[in-house]
DNA sequence: GTTTAACCGAGACGGTACGTCTGGTCTTCGT
DNA sequence: ACGAAGACCAGACGTACCGTCTCGGTTAAAC
């Protein structure tokens, strides 16, 4: 009549496949691994984040509730992985101006969040993460931080063409890339899904036109020492 | 044994005190009213949306559940009216110039976006609009057009310093009063609650100048020779 | 948005330790199962059948509400069950005529209807069950029948005694022990709950002496031919 | 925000129609209190007792709320109320002999609990009595009391076509009268509503014989000599 | 070729919240 | 004063999921 709640957590092996590997009893299912994430995903699709449970994703992938909670803690890190690999979709394909390739990646990463399950999925775990540090450092590591380096080929490649000037600090260029990042994500994210209109051919040209426009505008007089707090 | 149940069933009028002020009856309470929306806002701080809810929030309210359920559909609808009061009181004074009102503006949305009311809510709410028509209706009117007034007075003093030209197409005027909004609120959103980086001094000032400098960039010289669809 | 709730859509297992012993799965828990119906009593005294709630007697019973509703489906069924059990204290000793054992099975009937859990629920059952047939089978087999087991003794006892002849008719033999159940259970229950007169010594002792008196008058002739529609 | 509750009882006026004549104010529609008695009949026969609601009497009877709760102080009174008059529709013709009157009787009554709003009113009632004195003595003086009036009749006639002897004790021959109504009612209620077996002819002759026959036995011959409290 | 240990499915467990319904009460307006 | 309408507080309803636990059984590495 009286059950005992250990407060003691089940030991969550990392999260992704025998991180560590245990050398003895049955290991982990590879295909169960696989087949959660894949149904997370068709999940999310049919039924958004909110009506999304565990119980759903479990038996869409033939498993059993308690392999998943052996694998996740809790629903946000689940769907974390689960659109994480979306993201590593994005690409910078060089065509030719620093002004055509934000215009490329902005349409992608538009693209990106018109599929329902990236839509739905990213500002939940966002909102989410306002309360929970574990998850925010999930978040970032598996999908912010995982995208800047679309900024930083485009630095170089724009560099590469005299577009842009070199940043000799690696603190300010570190900022400044961080900086683009927020303001490129930020803008797509906030028309698609806040102001919620469309990120058409003719907005993504305007906005790279406003972002390469300012940061090819130098501050003060060009290549000044007040560079240092402008853009690169 | 079949029970039907028709959400629509109870009708329900629009959230404001009596909207259609039918003639019979015993009035809604107005107390009540602000009681509940006070209560939300004290509910989120302590909980995060995800935690809240409305029995509790009625329980605070000293209000019975129905009472909610007769002004408001869902939760979302309830958080989105309950915030939105709070982004009415940004302000643009007139700093004397166009970069230095962008900063004043951003460092007022960052410092919104600071307290834990906003922080958590803004983020769930637009989440589960992805999948509700009438949430993102209500987060348009109630949120983000009231807000891109800040934009428009903006504009205006930026032309009357001479700072910005004017702009003769009216329809061109407005996509670009969005556009600047959507970077401003998106990056500002995006560094604070995805990159989850403080929006301080520094960034405010680099951001200012990265935003102002591609306003101020003639697109009627190159680089773009389709000076129509660039920014004012 | 219809949503069509079936009630069947949990499967409810029989009322009673896992009927179909399924082979997987945890094991229902027996104590929990015993701490209910003891609940279920224990309420009935305290609030009476209207003022019963599953919620109650979950609480009582140190049980989620859930396991109240995995295994009764509702409210009259669990209490069916709880009172079942008070029935089979009912016994008839000998006390050396039928009169007397009548007389006896009447006073300790009257008795257990004094109890308030007895009282108040088997009308409340009863009540239900004009209008849910499974109720009406699951108080028949769970009490009533039961009961009739004193029947059929005390009519065997007086037969052998001479104080009743033996009836040839199978069939007619139990349409006479079903209408005598009927008649004293009727008559004590009518006298108790409906009259809400006392059933003291007196009366059950009166009653006892037109029963027999009935039983025993042969109408017509006796060992008349016309004695098929008569009473043993 | 904060109602205070009277705890004070809206003073009730009687149930039945305009019982003091007021002299002020608009007086009670008559129309209203039919109304709501034949509104509540059927929803019992729609709904039976457990699923009536006073909304929903009231809404039939197009009546508001209010209107019920001023004139009966709950729903069982209310019930009472609606179906007492059924009961007045028993008769007992002159059949000839005093079986064939009480069979006539049997027959009445079962067809009169087999109508679904005394079928599942009248337990109800009785259920919710055992807790509510007040209730009690309503069912009481609106049902039970009115009925024994047919027990008296039958024994008068019976008498006087000299089947029965007269009793010179006027308590003796009350408590008499009392459990012959107690018998007959309580048998057919217990076939009918508990063993949910048919009222039909052969078993309303049965009863008939053996009641008659118990009556009928002289109680001043063996099998007793306490010929006293036996049945007249 | 056994152990052995961790895995697996199924499903019951104690809980929390849901969104609805009803009970009674109170308030307003109109008759 | 009564009546209709409808909002009010309170609280039970029966359901859905939560995250945990208990089963009986499987699976592979370690012995």
């Amino acid at each position: 009549m009286v059950t005992i709640m250990s407060p003691s957590h089940t030991p969550r092996t990392p999260p992704a496949p025998p991180a560590s590997p245990s050398r003895t009893g049955r290991p982990r299912s590879v295909e169960a691994h696989a087949a959660i994430l894949d149904a997370t995903r068709a999940a999310l699709v049919e039924l958004g984040w909110s009506k999304l449970t565990m119980g759903d994703v479990a038996s869409r992938a033939g498993v059993a509730k308690t392999t998943l909670y052996r694998r996740w803690a809790n629903r946000s890190e689940l769907v974390v992985d689960a659109v994480a690999v979306l993201f590593d979709e994005l690409r910078l394909p060089d065509r030719g101006s620093l002004t055509a390739d934000v215009e490329g990646v902005v349409l992608q990463f538009a693209a990106l969040l018109d599929r329902p399950e990236t839509r739905t999925a990213l500002m939940a775990v966002v909102a989410e993460s306002t309360r929970d540090e574990a998850l925010r450092e999930r978040i970032r590591s598996s999908i912010v931080d995982r995208q800047k380096r679309l900024v930083l080929v485009g630095r170089e490649r724009a560099q590469a063409r005299g577009e842009l000037p070199y940043e000799d600090d690696p603190a300010q260029a570190a900022r400044n890339a961080d900086m683009i990042f927020d303001v490129i994500a930020g803008a797509v994210v906030h028309r698609a899904l806040v102001s919620a209109e469309p990120v058409d051919a003719q907005w993504a040209r305007s906005f790279s036109l406003l972002l390469v426009g300012g940061l090819t505008t130098t501050p003060g007089t060009p290549p000044s020492p007040r560079a240092s707090t402008g853009p690169a």
